[in-house]
DNA sequence: TTCATCGTTCGCTCCATGGCGAACCATTTC
DNA sequence: GAAATGGTTCGCCATGGAGCGAACGATGAA
C-alpha cells in the first residue's frame, strides 16, 4: 500500500476521454504517428500535441523521431496491462459488450474508412474492376479513374499530394486489407462531405446516415 | 479491442486526485463511512458526497446504509485490481518508492494520528501510565486525565461527544493498535493546532515541524 | 421529545484545462 | 532553391467541475 504525488499525476494523465482513446489506439500494437492519433481521436493536431506531451511526461508513452514524423508507442508492458485493467472494468459497465459492434461496422483508420464499411467499399471497387490489387499497393484502373471523376473526386489534386497514392492497410477487425493512402483519404472525405457518414460523439465509430445507406447501396452495393 | 462511452465515463471517474485517493483509502481493505473518506482526502463532506456519487455511478464503489452512516467499499475485486494496476504504474514514476516513507512516518487515519508518530505517542502514554490497554479499548487513567488537562485537551467536551471515547485502531503500516476515538481525535486536533504537524500538500502524509519535533520529544520522548 | 450527528442538496465562485486557429520551425521532396 | 507537410508553440475562449458554506431531511442517542 502506498501513495504519493505520482499517483495524482497519473490520475490527471489518464482521466481524459481523448487521452484514454489515444492509449486505446496504441493498444492495437502498432506504433502510430502524431497525426494518426489526432485523426483517430477527432481533435486538431495542436490539441493532440498537448495530450501526447502530457502522456509522455507521465511516462505512459514513448516517442521516437522518424524523419519528420514522430511515432508513439506505449512505454512499457506495465502500461498496457493498466489500460487493459481499465478496459476490463469499463466493459462490465451498464450495457456490456455493446461497444465493439459499431467500431467493427464503420470507423476511421487515420484518415480513411475501415471496418465492414471500408472493406465493403474496397471490395466493391475491386469487383467492378475500378481497383486492382498489387503486391504492395492498390492500382487505380482507367475505368476507376472515370469512376472517381463521376463520384466527385478530383484526381489531379489527389495525385499531387506527397504521399502514397493507394496504399494497402490491414484492417484489424476484418483481417484483410482496405484502401488507404491519398486515394483512400479522398474517398473518405468525399463520403463524409456527402453526409453519408457522421462521426459518433464519444467514440471512434462512424454512423452511416439513411441517405448514406441509399448512396452506398447505389454506388457500391454495400450495406 | 473495444471502446465506447463506458470508457470515457470511467476515465472521468478515475481521473481526479481526490477520487483516486478515495479508492486508495478503500484499498486498505476496511469499509469506510463517508466522513472518513472526506477527512482522509481533506475535503468537505459536501464535496465528498459529490465524489462518492460519481464513483458509485461508475460502479467503482458500492454503498450500504448502516444506521445513519453510509459505508463504502470497492465494488468488485476487479476494481481493486484496476487500482492496483494504476498504483503499479505510479510507483515506477520519476522517483520510485519515495512515496511510502512519509506515509509510514506520520499520517491521518480518519481524524486521529497513525504511522510511527501515532504509534509513538500511544506507546508513550502507555509507558507513562496515562493510558491503559483493555480488551476492546484504551482507558484513560487518573494520571492521564491530569496529563490531558496539562496538555490542553478539554476532557469534558471530549466526553460529551456521542462516540467511543478511546477506541483501538489497527495501524496497517505498524501492525499494532494506536489510539483512536474521540480522545484520539482531540489529541490529534491539539497537536495540529499547536502547529506540531502540517498536512502534506498532495498526500495523506503529515509533516512534523521543527517546533513539533521539540514538543513531541519533550512531552512524549518520540522522534 | 430533544438534540447531535451524518449525509445530502443547493447556490455559488473560481480555477484548470480542453479545444481551436494562426503563426511558426523542421524536414523532406521536387 | 522552393514548396509542401508534420509537428510545435502561442494566445484566446469556453466550459466543466472541484470546492466550500449554509440550509435541510433523516437517523439515532439521551
Amino acid at each position: 500500500m502506498n501513495a504519493g504525488p505520482d499517483l495524482t499525476m497519473l490520475a490527471g494523465a489518464v482521466g481524459d476521454a481523448t487521452r484514454i482513446r489515444m492509449l486505446e489506439l496504441l493498444m492495437e500494437g502498432r506504433a502510430l504517428v502524431a497525426k494518426e492519433l489526432a485523426f483517430g481521436t477527432g481533435v486538431s493536431p495542436a490539441t493532440a500535441t498537448a495530450h501526447l506531451q502530457r502522456l509522455e511526461q507521465a511516462r505512459l508513452i514513448r516517442a521516437t523521431r522518424q524523419g519528420r514524423n514522430k511515432v508513439f508507442r506505449l512505454a512499457t508492458p506495465t502500461v498496457a496491462r493498466m489500460v487493459e485493467a481499465l478496459m476490463t472494468v469499463a466493459v462490465r459497465g451498464p450495457r456490456a459488450s455493446a461497444a465493439p459492434e459499431p467500431l467493427r461496422a464503420a470507423r476511421y483508420c487515420y484518415d480513411h474508412l475501415a471496418g465492414r464499411l471500408g472493406m465493403g467499399i474496397t471490395d466493391a471497387l475491386l469487383r467492378s474492376g475500378h481497383l486492382s490489387l498489387r503486391r504492395r499497393a492498390f492500382v487505380l484502373t482507367p475505368s476507376g479513374e472515370a469512376w472517381c471523376q463521376d463520384f466527385g473526386i478530383d484526381l489531379s489534386s489527389v495525385r499531387e499530394q506527397r504521399r502514397h497514392f493507394a496504399h494497402r492497410c490491414l484492417d484489424w477487425s476484418e483481417r484483410r486489407d482496405h484502401l488507404a493512402g491519398a486515394l483512400g483519404a479522398a474517398l473518405a472525405a468525399r463520403v463524409f462531405s456527402l453526409g453519408w457518414v457522421e462521426r459518433q460523439p464519444d467514440s471512434r465509430g462512424l454512423i452511416v446516415t439513411p441517405g448514406g445507406q441509399r448512396g452506398l447501396k447505389r454506388h457500391f452495393g454495400v450495406l
